[in-house]
This record gives structure tokens, sequence and C-alpha cells, in this order.
DNA sequence: CTAGGGGTAAAT
DNA sequence: ATTTACCCCTAG
């Protein structure tokens, strides 16, 4: 009854990716049809492409064998306004709104015209920008989607996110309000987990380029966006979607200021 | 056709 | 026992 099994190929999971990126979670089918894929999937069909991509996200997200833990229970949320809610949405607020205050600083640098010979910008701020955007309106800000595009985009990964397994209750449930601060303003500091990665990266992002700064940049806010995304639907791992999202503002927002630091833009923004 | 809940069964 | 691939079914 059950299929033979058939293990999907590397090539296979590259191809799923890159279609995702290309047409949108969800275009199974037109996915299928591309030419580009269909020499390697072939042999799938449009449901096995959503199973594959379902067990990918799963596993993404560190919710081990799918949401068999706890389904019944979905307290939490519905009311955005003011809940009395441990977190949920004190810290930076969500959604658009930090994404767009983050943007115009990846649209000024990329409108900054570097030193002529330089190589041709490409753009890979308007693809990110675009990327999550259809993210959006397809619904799914979802953290394998940005995983698969900057994959495919281009030779970042976002780690498997091993980290997640810990449960610290500290971060976020200890402190409550913008604990982040400290991870901005200052980098002395008995900083949480976040702040070894923060840094760490951050000295990378020192010797990056603009674009590859950017780019990692909208991926942390990207993974904030969708870790808060996660935190409305499950509030029983908040403390990590939390914490994570923390992490990854704090990292946004201290390249953000690395960027501007650095180069300080003439600010060709059409002023 | 897609989403997503559920199930079977093969690998590990 | 868990993970992973496939299948099936139902509502949009």
């Amino acid at each position: 009854m059950g299929a033979p099994k058939q293990k999907w190929t590397s090539e296979e999971e590259a191809a799923l990716k890159a279609g995702v990126v290309k047409h949108g979670v969800g275009k199974w089918r037109t996915i299928l049809k591309d030419p580009e894929f269909s020499g390697v999937l072939y042999l799938r069909s449009n449901v096995d492409l959503k199973d594959k991509w379902r067990n990918l996200s799963v596993m993404a997200n560190g919710w081990s064998s799918r949401e068999k833990s706890r389904l019944a229970i979905r307290r939490v949320h519905q009311a955005p306004k003011h809940d009395e809610n441990p977190f949920a949405v004190p810290p930076f607020t969500p959604s658009d709104e930090d994404i767009v205050d983050v943007k115009p600083i990846q649209v000024s640098r990329e409108v900054v015209p570097f030193s002529g010979p330089k190589r041709s910008i490409v753009r890979l701020d308007n693809l990110i920008m675009e990327a999550i955007t259809t993210l959006k309106e397809t619904g799914g800000s979802n953290k394998t989607t940005i995983a698969a595009f900057i994959e495919v985009k281009r030779r970042y990964r976002i780690a498997p996110t091993p980290a997640y397994s810990d449960r610290r209750r500290s971060s976020s449930l200890l402190m409550d309000g913008r604990q982040k601060a400290s991870l901005r303003g200052d980098k002395e500091e008995t900083n949480v987990l976040t702040k070894s990665q923060v840094d760490l990266e951050l000295a990378k992002i020192r010797s990056m380029s603009a674009q590859e700064a950017a780019a990692v940049a909208a991926r942390a806010v990207a993974e904030a966006e969708a870790a808060i995304a996660e935190a409305e639907e499950a509030a029983r791992e908040a403390e990590t979607a939390e914490a994570d999202a923390e992490a990854a503002q704090a990292f946004a927002d201290a390249a953000m200021k690395t960027l501007k630091g650095r180069n300080t833009p003439k600010m060709m923004i059409h002023a």
C-alpha cells in the first residue's frame, strides 16, 4: 500500500526549494511543469512536493514529529489589542512596520552608487524585498521559505537551528520590555546566548560587502517576523520563538548600525 | 488544484 | 520509537 519508499535526493530537494523560490509556496503543479525542475522532479507528483515541503517546514521549526504534540490546545492571541499575555508583542512592534522600518536602509544602500568600477550591483536587496513581499502575500512567512530563498539565491545557509532544542526560560521571560537594548547599545554585557552569535556574525559583517550584509540583515528580520508569526499560532513555544525573534532583531539592528556607521551613505534617497 | 488533517509503512 | 515518504480524503 505504501509506496516502496524513495528517499528524496539532494537534487530533488534543491529543485523543490528553487521551485518554491521561483514560483512561490504552493505552486506545486507550476514547479513541476517548469522545465527547469521537471528534469529532476519528473518522478514526483504535486502532492509529493506538498508533502515534502510540509516535512521540510516542520523540521525546520524543531517541531519534531509534526504538531502531534499539542494541537488541541490553541489558547492565546486573537486579541492583538492589549492582552495580558506574558510576551507576545511587548518588544519591538512586529509585522510590517518593522520590515518597512528596515527596508529603506537597504534601499538607500542599494541606491548609493559604488565606486564606479565596482562590480555590477546585483541588487540583492531588491530580490530580498521581493521575496519577503511575496512571502507575505502568500501568507507564508516561513523560515523554510526564507531558508530556501537564501540557499538558492546565495550560498548562505540558515543554521539548522538546533539551538532551539534548549528551553531556557530566562531571556524573554525574566526581563520584559526591551531587553534587546542591551544588545544594541552595549556589547560588553552578560548577554544571553544570543550575544555570542550576534557578535560573531557581526564581526563577519564588518568584512562583508554591503549586499551581503543587507542580505543577512534581511534574513534576520525575516526570521524575526516568522518567529513572531509562529508565536501567534503556538503560544506553547512562544518563549523560543520570541527569543529567536529578539536575537534576529538584535542582529538586524546591529547590522544596520554597522552598515550606516561604516559607509555613512550620502542619503541619495530622493532627497 | 491546493491545504491540511489523518493514516500506512519503510527506513533508521 | 522516530523520521520520512506516500497515500487518501475533504473542504475550498
